[in-house]
RNA sequence: GACCCUGUCGUCUAGCCUGGUCCAGGACAAGAGCUUUUCAAGCUCUCGACACGGGUUCAAAUCCCGUCAGGGUCACCA
């Protein structure tokens, strides 16, 4: 049976790179029916919090990863103590006082041998281990070095393949020299190439390493990251960008995985997102949506009109890259007075229009069905009655009627407003004697 | 600096293992156009890459070597 591992720290908020690698973690215990265990690597008390651990566990499962099982390092130290007791016993490991300080470190021997690594990626790494020197394993404050804890959680964890970036290269042979003391069975090993930043270099704070919850945040859809990141690597063949996750996982092959580092591109990120938003249920949009209108004041959670909203995402959805659009594009629906950018205002609406706006008003008044042929049907008589070109108009109504110069087609606007609203704002810029 | 990894359009990639079907395919971005009620979406088109040099071979993006470039690691951090 595959079992693999995501081996997070919660000193940080889980980012882009970390959540690939848990992603093709999954993925491949997905593809082999095995188990994706989580583990809490926290060993370092004083930076491991426990919101950088709600943060990472959220993030995960918003992603629609779900583990098996969940270990805590911290748990386990009287475990590392054993195998270090093991080592010291059999020689193989060294006491040392520390220079300043008090307790004492344990310290393994590391031997001279030629270390061959079988990259599942990769191929044959081959290391000189006189290069490494003699390695920390137990830290005089009791805690556990990252290379230890790691080997003997994998062992005991029955992990099977150890997915993970490619700057752990350089830690697989010190991990398998102590595979060997400890008389474990070597797990396979596949390196993932790295994720790096638009400036060049790896993802850093200042880089591009964003966290998971600050994407969900600014309204990308989970599975669109999810594909998003399955690509940043990995291709179904093909031709195919979009993909199904449960079809990526009857595609999946780990020995299909690219060895080129990526570099994140947000612009595609963007287009995935809209691709995906556009085919969205409008209802699942809602979800998101609805706390973030909450916040702008735009409803109220507990009593909106849902299938207002719904309609509305469903007349938004092709032109969205994130949800967060919907909330700026769409507020003319939600809010009482349109906010009017006095530009667009002088640009759109310098000229008296109090003829045009009010013919058009008694027309829609007179509108027995309120719908969005009828409303199109009584503009498009304006216009042959007025003489003028039907864009001479649009564009100055939509822009009273949303304060906007983009959008979705006048009519469903129209529609969607409602009579009232319509001819509310439409009125503001109708001048007394017109009226 | 030492060790290790990697080099296909600006970016993500297909092709490389099993040389010929590749004067290199797709996607994002950019540009042009169609549509026209704007913006999206959609459709059509354009621009654009095998890092360089040397081999091997009838034939190389594909195999070999070197150079260069990019990246990673060298902690009592993980």
């Amino acid at each position: 049976m595959v079992r693999v591992r995501f081996a997070p720290s919660p000193t940080g908020n889980l980012h882009i790179g970390g959540s690939r690698t848990a992603l093709f973690n999954w993925l491949y215990s997905e593809a082999k029916s095995g188990k994706f265990i989580l583990r809490i690597e926290d060993t370092d008390k004083l930076r491991s919090e426990k919101k950088y651990l709600d943060e990472i566990l959220d993030s995960l499962k918003w992603l629609g990863l779900k583990w098996d099982e969940i270990y805590f390092q911290s748990e386990r130290f009287d475990i590392y103590r054993q195998y270090s007791d093991k080592l010291l016993k059999e020689g193989k490991a060294y006491t040392q006082k520390p220079e300043s300080g008090t307790g004492e470190a344990v310290i393994f021997k590391v031997e001279p041998q030629k270390i061959k690594i079988n990259d599942m990626i990769r191929g044959e790494i081959e290391f000189d281990s006189s290069l490494i020197k003699d390695q920390v394993l137990i830290k005089s404050d009791g805690a556990p070095t990252y290379n230890f804890a790691c080997v003997v959680d994998d062992a005991l964890m029955n992990i099977t393949h150890v997915i993970r970036g490619d700057d752990h290269i350089s830690n697989t042979p010190k991990q398998i020299m102590l595979y060997q003391a400890l008389g474990f069975a070597l797990p396979g090993f596949a390196h993932l190439p790295l994720i790096l930043a638009k400036q060049g270099g790896r993802l850093s704070k200042r880089k591009g390493a964003t966290a998971i919850s600050e994407y969900r945040q600014m309204g990308y859809v989970s599975a669109a990251l999810v594909n998003y990141l399955l690509l940043l690597g990995w291709s179904p063949g093909g031709n195919r960008e979009v993909i199904d996750i449960n079809e990526a996982i009857k595609l999946f092959d780990i020995k299909n995985i690219n060895k080129t580092a990526a570099v994140l591109d947000l612009d595609k990120l963007d287009w995935m997102n809209n691709q995906y938003i556009k085919n969205e249920d409008p209802e699942k949009l809602a979800l998101q949506a609805i706390p973030l209108l909450a916040e702008k004041g735009y409803i109220n959670p507990q009593d909106f009109d849902r299938n207002y909203l719904i309609s509305l995402l469903r007349l938004f959805q092709s032109r969205l890259t994130t949800v967060h659009d919907f909330i700026e594009r769409a507020d003319a629906f939600f809010v009482k007075d349109v906010i009017m950018d006095p530009q667009i205002q002088e640009k759109f609406l310098a000229r008296d229009l109090s003829r045009e706006f009010s013919l058009f008003a008694r027309r829609l008044e007179k509108l027995e069905n309120f719908d969005i042929a009828n409303i199109e049907t009584a503009f498009r008589e304006l216009i042959q009655e007025l003489g003028v070109e039907s864009k001479s108009l649009i564009h100055p109504i939509r822009v009273a009627l949303t304060g906007k110069t983009v959008g979705p087609g006048l009519f469903e606007v129209i529609y969607y407003l409602g009579k009232e609203r319509t001819k509310e704002r439409l009125g503001k810029f109708i001048k007394k004697e017109q009226a």
